[in-house]
DNA sequence: ATTATCGGATTGTCCGACAATTAATGCCAG
DNA sequence: CTGGCATTAATTGTCGGACAATCCGATAAT
């Protein structure tokens, strides 16, 4: 477009009988591409910092505004961070909770109802517990026994209606998945349960007050899976979370919720 | 901070006693953010367009190079898209290939494992394809088996080792995996699916012409399900799947290919 | 009606500027 | 010589404005 020094510019192309691709991208793009391939390459590896913005724009020959387009890009998709109270950027690999939200934002805004989400935990769920219950640490097992507790106070304290603890309850819901997810010893599938978990907590909060009994459903799961977790059996685990699961598909139904309804995102 | 009697401090606040949150979120965050919101609230709704940066500018009350910034973002999560050789952006709900390439990148800058994604794929796959044969429409059968035949061709056509043809037969069984994804009915499933196809395909470029007999395992494989899938036989189908994403497996260690290694990424 | 032409609108990119904040530096006391 | 504090330099966030290239719509020519 309009660049510096450009001479003086023939308008037709003299001799080249072969074209050049004539789709040509914006800068803002291409400069996303190099950074991005750096990093995917490890060149520019994980904490380290970016040079400054009037450098780095000078480096890649375009102006810090143009740059700066780019930079949004990549730090949106997580390969660029800011460290709180800090004003440089540094390389990072993406947190799984911001890859997962842009997921559940694609879910949602394809329409995808309650019905799908739940088809895909009653596929993903019970492996991942097998393989937890197969692999957990015994720190990742006592992080998984502390969520189901906290679960279990919160849902206790408070009758059914109580609308200050639901908040907290299907928090509680959340940590549980996610320690268990996080002793799964499989990032991908963590990773890929994380956005369904999402969705289901949006869900959940409509449901667990108007379902009879959704507590200590949910409490009861919860011990079981402890339990199979802590004698290592994946058989047992895989059962109680097949259960846990089709358990909250009753709960929508007893909540008369239809699971044809779309899921809502944040 | 709070200290007792210090009733000579001039500059504390005269009465105001709550405080703002002190944190505040730099403008082009909040510009994409209020934009996401009427998205996602389809207030703006997708296919629309845009009003112009200036315009956009002028009410969100930032600058256009602000505001543009904002845009890269959304523009990044596919919230946002430019149709082809137009200028105006329009608003758009996320391409699964484009998120599932986000998913693909945190996944491998995660030194994720071949035998992470063999695994998830184990996991996930004879699902989808149990889900695919009890709905499968009559298209999207035939799409599934025109996939087959492409690969059938392009596998058959070559000698082993015409390195030509490995990109060919790759992406062929990408699109089979594709489009027996898009039949399953469920698309949570299918978009999570898709980065670990995405992820599989970068390592089967490396086993396929090094695993004697993967290209005919494959073919095999392929025509199972079709025959599965014709005759909605969804336990087949299951099974056929289990069978051939073990095969895969199995394909990497002939090929002397480490599971452990992690996965890379295009 | 179909195509060629023209002017205005819009995007991509750049230049430059400045306040607020963070990082760096130097200075002084212990 | 080291730690703490004040001052200065550097960096980011935001803004105003400019201009070429391109797209859009309308008008004129075939």
């Amino acid at each position: 477009m309009s660049r510096p020094a450009d001479t003086l510019e023939a308008p037709a192309p003299p001799s080249p009988p072969r074209f050049a691709p004539v789709r040509a991208e914006p800068a803002y793009r291409r400069v996303a591409l190099a950074i991005s391939e750096r990093i995917l390459a490890r060149t520019l590896r994980d904490g380290e910092p970016l040079p400054t913005e009037t450098e780095l724009a000078a480096q890649l020959g375009v102006h810090r505004s143009t740059l700066r387009e780019a930079l949004r890009e990549l730090e949106s998709h997580g390969l660029l961070e800011r460290r709180k109270g800090s004003k440089r950027l540094v390389v990072s690999r993406p947190a799984p909770e911001a890859i997962a939200r842009g997921v559940s934002r694609a879910l949602a805004l394809q329409d995808v109802t309650i019905a799908e989400i739940y088809e895909a935990l009653l596929v993903l769920m019970p492996p991942l517990a097998e393989a937890a219950a197969r692999r957990r640490s015994a720190a990742e097992l006592a992080a998984i026994e502390a969520a189901a507790a906290r679960f279990a106070t919160v849902a206790g304290e408070s009758a059914p209606g109580a609308s200050a603890s639901t908040g907290s309850a299907v928090a509680a819901v959340g940590a549980f998945f996610r320690a268990l997810a996080a002793a799964s010893g499989n990032r991908a599938l963590a990773l890929m349960h994380e956005p369904l978990l999402q969705l289901l907590q949006r869900s959940l909060i409509l449901m667990i007050d108007r379902a009879p009994n959704a507590r200590a459903r949910i409490a009861r799961a919860q011990r079981e899976l402890c339990a199979a977790l802590g004698a290592q059996d994946a058989g047992s685990a895989a059962d109680w979370m097949g259960k846990h699961v089709r358990d909250f598909r009753r709960g929508f139904e007893l909540a008369g919720i239809d699971l044809r309804l779309r899921v809502a995102v944040a």
